[in-house]
DNA sequence: ATGCATGAGAG
DNA sequence: TCTCATGCATA
């Protein structure tokens, strides 16, 4: 049921996470998958729309719907449809605040996604961004958890003692359009071309006077994927996967040159509205909660269904709410993990080897 | 810029 | 279920 429908963007944009999925084994959660069924059994009820209606049913009775009831998405963005698109290029009001970005100091010297995070991390200790915040969290241990029963990175696992190229010819090859000559931007680039791209990418970006938003948009009149805001940002700031950053480094890169060859016509800006999906709105979990929710996650940051289940009920909070806020954290450390610990192995019960030291890293 | 959320895909 | 990619909504 994935509700056809409802996911457009999907179709383009889905291309990434089959490649390294090897999530670690479930084996931690057993006979406690019986307690879960308020979520799962409205989903059963099953409306053709429907995750929407659950939410509505489990927890809002009485005090109307907790998020908006605007929906109606219609399924636009016809990838071959509109050619209308005219990268737009208006200098409006960005709220871009930041605009001078440092020059790229990145010594060139590491390579692959282990050591992504490294030299990421070593980079910041040394130049600490004169620009601000550009590389807040190092990057992520994205591949480094899925295969780290060996330390070897999940994402191409091939071998860590040479700059080969990564994340391909694991589980999805180097599948992307046929007709291009790999090298300098569309193949298996390297951390050091990711971060410096981005940099780059940011500074032009701003310079040519588009906000995140707008090159989010351009992308999916250009080529069809469209992009958010929060997309783009992440990919300026480094918070994506070593994979996903490879994948959207290519399209960045021809928005650029594209931009940067119209900048000079006062072109109109395509709205592609994005709207539609039913969402629930944002829990905003109060800070004696969090704790609460972060104490546990130091102890099992994989709780099982009764242990949700149970944590939910003291908190007061939805069970879903809280599976997700675990699901997230866990996300979280994965990028957070300022200092290094790609360690060989571990006995973490879940599967996981969170580090974790508490905090972010040190930003000046 | 980031917190909470959705959904696809894998298991 | 989980992870992972991604985004709406928001601080």
């Amino acid at each position: 049921m994935a509700t056809a429908a409802s996911n457009h963007y999907r179709l383009l944009t889905s291309s990434a996470s089959e490649a390294g999925s090897m999530q670690q084994a479930p084996a931690y959660r057993d006979a406690s998958s019986l307690l879960h069924s308020d979520y799962t059994t409205l989903q059963s009820a099953a409306n053709p729309l429907g995750h929407a209606h659950q939410w509505l049913a489990a927890l809002s009775q009485g005090d109307g719907s907790p998020w908006s009831e605007q929906d109606i998405k219609p399924a636009l963005h016809g990838d071959g449809d509109e050619l209308q698109h005219s990268p737009s290029l208006q200098p409006q009001q960005q709220q871009q605040q930041q605009s001078r970005a440092a020059h790229l100091v990145h010594e060139g010297a590491h390579h692959q996604e282990h050591h992504w995070r490294a030299s990421t991390t070593a980079h910041m200790s040394s130049m600490t961004s004169p620009n601000g915040p550009s590389m807040i969290y190092s990057q992520p241990g994205y591949g480094s958890e899925q295969g780290m029963h060996h330390h070897a990175n999940a994402l191409n696992e091939a071998h860590e003692d040479e700059p080969s190229p990564r994340i391909s010819e694991h589980g999805h090859a180097p599948s992307h359009r046929p007709g291009q000559h790999e090298q300098s931007d569309d193949d298996v680039p390297t951390s050091d071309d990711l971060e410096h791209f981005a940099k780059q990418f940011k500074q032009r970006r701003i310079k040519l006077g588009f906000t995140q938003a707008d090159v989010g948009l351009a992308l999916g009149t250009l080529y069809g994927n469209v992009f958010s805001q929060t997309t783009i940002c992440r990919f300026e700031a480094l918070q994506l996967s070593f994979k996903n950053m490879c994948k959207l480094k290519p399209l960045l890169n021809k928005w650029l040159e594209e931009a940067d060859s119209t900048s000079g016509s006062p072109t109109s800006l395509d709205k592609i509205a994005a709207q539609g999906r039913k969402r629930k709105k944002r829990t905003s979990i109060e800070v004696g909660v969090k704790g609460a929710l972060e104490s546990h996650f130091l102890k099992c940051p994989k709780p099982g269904a009764a242990e949700i289940n149970a944590l939910a009920d003291s908190l007061q909070l939805d069970k879903e709410v809280v599976r997700v806020w675990f699901c997230n954290r866990r996300q979280k450390e994965k990028r957070m993990t300022p200092q290094c610990a790609p360690l060989a192995d571990n006995k973490d019960v879940y599967g996981d080897t969170p580090p974790h030291h508490g905090d972010r890293t040190p930003v000046p």
